[in-house]
DNA sequence: CCTTGACTTAGAGTGCACTCTAAGCCTTAA
DNA sequence: TTAAGGCTTAGAGTGCACTCTAAGTCAAGG
């Protein structure tokens, strides 16, 4: 497939995969009679992984050793598995932050919604007329 | 508290928090007699706050967004409200992608990890040569 | 008295990851 | 035949969010 299939089969924009490739994430791939990039589904695959790198917050720096690696051959599985195992624990405790940030974020919208019941009840929103949930912990 | 004990208790820099009350994150602070910026509790609970935000993915503009509102008082809280409802649904899908990824990524462990498993019992890593388990979908 | 270190400002610089431009070539449909 | 649209390159530009610099003031400790 030509830059464009791929662009769209993968999300990544024609210039994004051109970029990435000038910097070394993906491998040089076949060209045709005109010049033009020929990309097979494993290049599709690849790219897709890169994807979920990227998605989960791996620094492009990071996927280029990975890629590094991976271009050194099957001797340097280790040291991949490795990486990967590295940004799986990361990741986990990023997603367990977030879903901390989630519980006090759902908090704050509820005193939010306690305060406009409160208003729809009674004429006046919050007796003293401040700023009803500006602040509160967690 | 002064703004070095801001940036501690806070885990932003000073200069980021001089950076923040530029933009307009944070409202002006009471200043001592040699003009040095004087926190109170409330202002670390607000930049707290705002580190919950960024933490969980919102720019800047919009935090900026939420904080005019802010200071125009309790008539906007409803609008507040529902920028907060919009991040933390936003924030739902994200968490689900990242356990998406996760998941795909622990696949892709567990094939390396078979992978060094059988070259411990085998002598030959794998069959043909081939980088093991360099690709494979989900 | 002197040094240390925290603070002040405006504004310049950094790093990341794209994102786009310019100028041009090639293929295909009308 | 011509126009549209996709492709090529090197390199410049963008947007975000800081991050730091320079030059200076100020208060406290030795």
């Amino acid at each position: 497939m030509k830059i464009g299939q791929l662009a769209k089969r993968s999300g990544f924009t024609a210039h994004t995969i051109r970029y990435y490739e000038r910097i070394g994430l993906l491998p040089p791939c076949q060209r045709d009679a005109a010049d033009q990039r020929e990309y097979d589904e494993d290049a599709l695959v690849w790219i897709a992984f890169l994807g979920r790198l990227k998605a989960t917050g791996m620094p492009i720096r990071d996927m280029k050793r990975y890629a590094q690696l991976r271009d050194q051959g099957p001797s340097t599985a280790i040291d991949r598995r490795k990486i990967l195992q590295a940004h799986r624990d990361a990741l986990v405790a990023h997603i367990a932050k977030l879903q901390q940030c989630l519980l006090s974020l759902d908090q704050k919208i509820d005193i939010y919604l306690e305060s406009e019941s409160e208003a729809t009840h009674d004429a006046n929103p919050t007796p003293d007329g401040r700023d009803p949930p500006s602040t509160r912990s967690a």
